[in-house]
DNA sequence: CGATATGATTTCGACTCGAAACTATATGGT
DNA sequence: ACCATATAGTTTCGAGTCGAAATCATATCG
């Protein structure tokens, strides 16, 4: 299975790199007010996330943890004003949360930004491979621990593209371009799912 | 630099995922007697390491983290008999730790193992091309941050090929063949270091 | 209308994490 | 030999994570 001459490419030796450098990747570096792993991931969703999806309960799922543990988090960023709560017009159970602008400023100290600047350095077919391999690593994951799946909008089989923007036939809303390249926890892969 | 059509090729976006990827494979999926993600980080530690690293302090560098924390981690491993304590002879300080039978059979259920399944599964490439792209990453962010990078012996500075086996200028003693594909916390790479 | 499902929150105990204080052993300079 | 300093490891403290279970409130289905 793999080269016993080059055991830098087998498969354990792979899994715990990247598992490695996905670590090592959130590690801060002594920002003033920092946030914990937590709270950066879901900083970072709730930036990245399509509207409907900005909930506690997505959040979790996106996490794969209990909804318990997502309102923690959340609530800390609430208590910190990087985040702002907004209940759901259309159910009274549900709430919504945006990212502040206070937010939005923390995420430029994001510390996951060493990790961008060396996959932005990377050979533009390198790059292209992550693009290819990553998302099929997340998917078989997902599949084998019979979680749901992430995937951005653009990508989505609930997703028609039409002219200038696109209609999920999931939420039953029409998208706008922007919001293509958002996270959806609703994801269902688009075509080769097998 | 990165193409607008192709959101999904975005250092952002591929930063998040492989975090995304790297965090979801170390989900456990109902094993009775399971570990904390620190817990088996150390475990699988332990078991790839090189002697001379088998120390509080060697995982505490690994880990990104304080020595405190590794001892902390450490201690529960060992409570649950996983690992096994000895003293250093050369030095009253430094203690050594090993992995038990129990802490090898533990390793087989270890979570990380969807994703090693899924690493074998993916074309031949893209093996190489991770085996290329992700020393390339943990590199450059650990020289973003001033943090000690970690390698296997075979591709050390310290390292010198000799028949059947090698020798490690660094801790002055010669590897056995088996020996050179585990991990060590004095790492330096080698050839292409700048 | 009642049973059940779903979204969210709270509480509990075990654990992680960083920082700081602390013990013990090495090592270096005088 | 002696003292200062460095290093290996542990302990303690407070904030936070995490999963599990209990609790509320609102939807939804029959």
């Amino acid at each position: 299975m793999s080269d016993p001459a080059n055991p830098q490419a087998a498969p354990g030796t792979l899994a715990e790199l990247l598992v490695h450098v996905g670590r090592s990747a959130r590690g801060d570096d002594g920002a003033p007010a920092r946030l914990t792993d937590a709270q950066w991931t879901a900083l970072r969703f709730f930036a990245r996330a399509i509207r409907a999806s900005r909930t506690p309960s997505a959040f979790a799922s996106f996490q794969a943890t209990t909804r318990g543990t997502a309102s923690q988090t959340i609530k800390t960023l609430e208590a910190r004003g990087l985040l702002e709560r907004r209940r759901s017009e259309s159910d009274g159970r549900s709430v919504r949360f945006e990212v502040t602008q206070a937010g939005r400023a923390m995420l430029e100290a994001d510390p996951l930004r060493h990790l961008m600047a060396a996959i932005a350095h990377l050979p533009e077919a390198d790059r292209a491979a992550l693009a290819r391999i990553l998302p099929d690593l997340s998917a078989q994951i997902a599949g084998a621990r019979g979680a749901a799946q992430v995937g951005t909008c653009g990508n989505c089989d609930h997703y028609e593209g039409r002219g200038g923007g696109g209609y999920c036939a999931c939420v039953a809303q029409s998208l706008a371009p922007f919001e293509i390249g958002q996270l959806c926890t609703r994801f269902s892969p688009r075509a080769a799912a097998e």
